[in-house]
DNA sequence: TTGGCTGCAAATCCTTTGCAGAGGT
DNA sequence: ACCTCTGCAAAGGATTTGCAGCCAA
């Protein structure tokens, strides 16, 4: 569980240092992004605002999406297909196993993995502020439905 | 460098399984994928088209691309903000370290990340068709156009 | 009071689709 | 001939932007 007054403060931070303003409406986006799952469509977060606040705009959203990545707040991820989706960062340490077929989302995290990015991002000079990593293919569940059908490589 | 001919030939073998037809325009499409950089958006791709035959289309660009990705020449690839972009997925073993900063993108292929990733697929009893691994963040150059800046934290 | 915030609608950007004609088999 | 491929233009979906009024500092 994230601390949303940990968030709050931070939004309020950038919001002071550069010079914007605060508002209801932004308060009302950063709380139901911490209510909402793991990864919301900026469409998925309007509805959620609007029942509590049926005037909001979807503009208001985009750029308050953005203005919660600049702080580093939340994560914009664009998996294939579609809409992007938000996350918060405190979440996204971890990666994804992506189902091409059901379309389902397994997350998870591997220190190995973690530990050899970084280090081929030393190796190039490189500083790290993020990263993304999805495996695409097929999630067990559908594996077993298709039976013993054609297959594939890894990668 | 990948030998053309070997993707026509799957190419060819692809519109024949699926019913479909050769053509021209298709050929040449392809043709231009191998000639331009590793990373294409449709865009230039058309572009890199027209200065053999002017009379192309968009569409048939984005519709060849959708048959290329089928049968596996392809992948299409959504980094942050703009179009997909297309690579061929001989050169797709490579992961990319993008910078936020001068947009550069860096490709790397690194075993230990390969392995790891195989085993959390096998973990979770995934069959891995493909993967996408993104490592953001601020390259050697521009970090060094920065001086002694406030910095960040791995990840 | 000032300058940022907001909703609305219009505008963009990228990509897909419908349609009538061209082209491959 | 038959059915796919193509260009064109229109449609679509997601996101951004211009503008006039609202609101926080």
């Amino acid at each position: 569980m994230i601390l949303l007054d940990e968030l709050k403060k931070r939004l309020r931070e950038h919001v002071q240092r550069n010079g914007l303003k605060s508002s209801t409406r932004r308060d009302l986006i950063l709380e139901a992004l911490t209510t909402l799952g793991p990864h919301v469509t900026a469409d998925q977060l309007l509805r959620a605002v609007r029942e509590r606040d049926e005037r909001v705009g979807a503009a208001t959203v985009y750029r308050t999406l953005r203005i919660l990545q600049e702080c580093d707040i939340i994560v914009e991820r664009r998996f294939e297909g579609g809409a992007s989706l938000y996350e918060l960062v405190d979440d996204s340490h971890h990666d994804h196993l992506i189902c091409v077929e059901c379309k389902c989302i397994i997350e998870f995290d591997d220190d190995a993995v973690e530990r050899a990015q970084e280090k081929v991002a030393l190796k190039f000079g490189f500083e790290l502020h993020y990263h993304r990593h999805e495996l695409y293919g097929l999630c067990a569940k559908c594996l077993k439905k298709r039976g013993a059908k054609p297959g594939a490589t890894a990668r």
